[in-house]
DNA sequence: GTACGTGCAAAGAATTTGCAGATAA
DNA sequence: TTATCTGCAAATTCTTTGCACGTAC
């Protein structure tokens, strides 16, 4: 139900909308980790109105508050993630896709002493190679 | 000595040339993890004939044969290091500035069981937030 | 009514590509 | 010579901005 999704944002300081609430419900059921360009062309068939540049402001907006992650593991484009909860992401330089992967220790041990001299936000742990699929294509 | 760093291309299976040396030599004497244009505005006046082009190409050699390391941690822009032990890294988001951090735990121990499944061949660690120079002033 | 949200078109920035000339084994 | 490297200009792609219109409390 939709008041689950408002709450969600408002728990985060954002105003719902129309558009803020679809494209976050998006997010909370494809775990694809999608780009912006993927998030307007699935919406854009039942949101004619919906902008391109409503979906950058929205998603740039929802990870300034924490509400879902923004993932720049792959150079070219942003990629977008609702599961808000830690882990970790494997890019194959082939086929581009990217997995969820547990992490192997808590976060709290990737922290080191030095880090107290900074105010951490966010920790992003990428691995990047090929998959098996894509291994197996190359032999 | 130049011979240094040509031979260090050729064990990464790179042909020498003089941009190739140049560009290395600049990562290796400069730990600021620069972009591309940095390089290009550093070394273009002692090098008038170089292009970003080339600045480009040769960076994404060198990193594609894993003889420097290009980071991903700044959405907007490459950055380029040339130190490529494991370590961490920081980027401030008020003034962009990214710091080496050593690893609190041995990168195998980052490795998962589920990894198994993948080729690794890059490992990134990135941490965000604001860098203690950048809080006070937001105090 | 006032502040905020949206969407269009245009601008901006980072990087890549096509291709011709230069270079090196 | 023959493949490879370089560099210019143009193209591409992702993302942001300026601004006018809509919408909601």
């Amino acid at each position: 139900m939709k008041t689950e999704l408002q709450n969600y944002l408002q728990h985060y300081g954002i105003k719902p909308s129309v558009q803020r609430i679809a494209i976050l419900e998006y997010l909370h059921t494809h775990a694809t980790h999608p780009t912006a360009e993927e998030i307007y062309v699935a919406l854009h068939p039942t949101m004619p109105t919906l902008s391109k540049t409503t979906v950058y402001n929205t998603l740039k907006l929802l990870a300034r508050h924490g509400a879902i992650l923004l993932l720049d593991i792959d150079g070219e484009t942003a990629h977008f993630d609702g599961d808000i909860r830690p882990h970790a992401h494997f890019l194959c330089h082939q086929c581009r896709h990217i997995w969820d992967l547990p992490l192997a220790v808590a976060p709290e041990a990737l922290l080191l002493d030095e880090l107290e001299l900074f105010q951490v936000d966010d920790i992003q742990l990428y691995y990047k190679g090929l998959c098996r699929a894509c291994q197996q294509k190359i032999d």
